[in-house]
DNA sequence: TTGAAAGCGATACCAC
DNA sequence: GTGGTATCGCTTTCAA
């Protein structure tokens, strides 16, 4: 190499640090690292040598041996147009990224779209040479990457109780527990017949909240089949169901729907059929979005802390990178109850 | 995919390939990264070992010696939560995608949220070797970032022609030609009294956008300044500055916003005060966001390619990327009037 | 067309 | 504490 001082960029190796600083490659090595065992002269001399000369570790070189890339990635298999119009996601990166401060560990986004999308993803992490490990919020739990990817060894730990016997490590809601408390609410007040709007039948969300209403209409001796109709938790199907909760059950007096927007579908389906929020039947949510709190009246809601969930999922991931023999295990946030007008708050 | 060999997963290397197709790792090399000189028979056996074996190429090794990550980044420096509001970015990603099919280049989000975010990126992405190259959606242009990486030699292309003398490859649309398109269309129909609320003094695309409008006020002889008043894009303000317009010259009998939302705030201003869209006061605004076309009355609008800006964008870093001595140069994307009733249309 | 061998730039083991 | 050196897994001359 030339005979200057001139530091060009990305041109210095540690060898020109360590040359600079007068000590070994070695010594030179675990001053960066910050390795113990470095005499503190040593230390700020390879410190001062690195600086003026603007070195910046190879990251290949250095992965090639520790085999860590210090990247962390976060998957959604989403359309870009919902995923962009989905307010969970910002407050999931920043709860990650919040997870991540001081750490030294980059955020990578990665978005696949299509199939082939997904395939070529499932090549570069699999690798394990791109990340340390990955984060998937899949909201359709149904999609085999991350199994895949746990089977070859990467770290992995998703968003959503998966279908099926996966053995991989999850973060989820309690969901049968929040639809429970939202149910006995519902009891507590003096409502007898209680129905739900749940969600889909292959999602685990919708099981999880349609099992705990269950289990508070059982424990209370008030359970029957005729008060349950499913939605696929949009305002719509919402609307349609307490169309055809109302046909069929024309004395219930209460409503618990496994999603803020099917409580607002049904809220609508009730006005037009002449009863009273909450004054006739009352009704409860689940998700406790922004549009809950605006709703007119305003509508109780099961709230689940989706900050919580992300820093929840990074700090799994990262001791899953720290220590590859952990087994996968399942952790379930605890939801709180938000009581609103529309439930006689 | 039955019993057999059990592929121990990522333990394979390229050696192991080599040694089952009973070829040399040079051979095995070429015919993995498909380099001519290997003949049909030596290509067909490594192809077989590597999948028998589950083999992946180690990225760091690979990157040791090519230099090249086979990783895109695409940097948007915003507040998550303006980003996900934005239904900009789902088809600026998906126009990146687009240009990235078939090529094998993964495509990577950085969406650094603070200074420390942006220093701890700068270098991640200033050492080179995580990817070959950034696109950056700057919404306010003064980012240093990417200057600062097109320093140290990493290509880097903006989006939005960058405030001040910066030496760096942009792609933007061609926003004076649109505003004075837009004008242009409003002196056409007959209207002599053209005001305009332009955009802040700060921002580019505001600066570019009246200037074009001078423009065509000037060449018309009708320019005069007591016609203008600027906004930050916002409807509200759009709606302040539509008063104060009113207050100043009552006679106006058009007005050209610098956005869409500006222009939905003016064409409340007015409303309120009496004026009919287009009959008394024609109005154009700028962008051709579906706000536009479902306002009442529709809006006419300037539109621009955000799909080809982000193809362009791509194109031209793929470009640099091949070609590393590549100077700096500006690309200005052609802008088309859509007229509706707003105008007269 | 093929193979042997020289790096790429770090880390980490092992003497000293 | 420090320094020599093997090593990580791949690409790429250079000869054969």
């Amino acid at each position: 190499m030339a005979a200057g001082t001139q530091p060009v960029a990305g041109k210095a190796r540690l060898e020109d640090v360590a040359r600079l600083a007068r000590v070994s490659r070695s010594t030179a090595s675990r001053a960066i690292t910050g390795a113990p065992g470095v005499s503190e002269e040593a230390r700020a001399a390879v410190e001062r040598a690195a600086r003026q000369l603007n070195y910046r570790p190879n990251r290949a070189a250095r992965s090639l041996v520790t085999r860590r890339t210090d990247l962390i990635g976060l998957v959604i298999p989403e359309p870009t147009s919902r995923l962009f119009g989905d307010p969970h996601f910002p407050r999931l990166i920043r709860g990650v990224n919040e997870e991540l401060a001081g750490k030294d560990l980059q955020l990578v986004l990665f978005t696949p779209q299509s199939e082939q999308d997904e395939r070529r993803l499932e090549g570069h992490l699999g690798s394990g040479q791109i990340v340390d490990g990955a984060l998937f919020v899949s909201l359709h739990g149904a999609d085999p990457l991350p199994a895949r990817l746990a089977a070859q060894g990467v770290p992995v730990v998703v968003s959503g109780r998966p279908l099926g016997a996966v053995e991989i490590t999850y973060v989820d809601v309690d969901n049968q527990r929040g639809a429970a408390v939202a149910a006995r609410h519902l009891l507590a007040a003096g409502r007898r017949v209680v129905a739900t709007i749940a969600g889909p039948r292959d999602m685990v969300a919708g099981q999880d909240r349609r099992a705990g209403y269950r289990q508070a209409m059982s424990d209370a001796g008030l359970l029957d089949r005729t008060l349950e109709e499913a939605g696929d938790f949009t305002r719509e199907s919402g609307y349609a169901a307490m169309r055809a909760l109302l046909a069929r059950r024309p004395d219930l007096d209460a409503v618990f729907a496994a999603s803020d927007q099917m409580a607002l579908g049904a809220m609508r389906a009730l006005r037009e059929a002449g009863r009273r929020v909450p004054e006739d039947v009352a009704v409860v949510g689940f998700d406790d979005s922004p549009a809950a709190a605006a709703a007119e009246p305003p509508l109780s809601s099961v709230r689940w802390p989706l900050d919580e969930m992300a820093r929840e999922m990074t700090r799994l991931l990262l001791r899953a990178i720290e220590d590859r023999s952990l087994p996968p295990r399942g952790v379930l946030l605890a939801t709180r109850l938000v009581p609103r007008a529309s439930s006689g708050a």
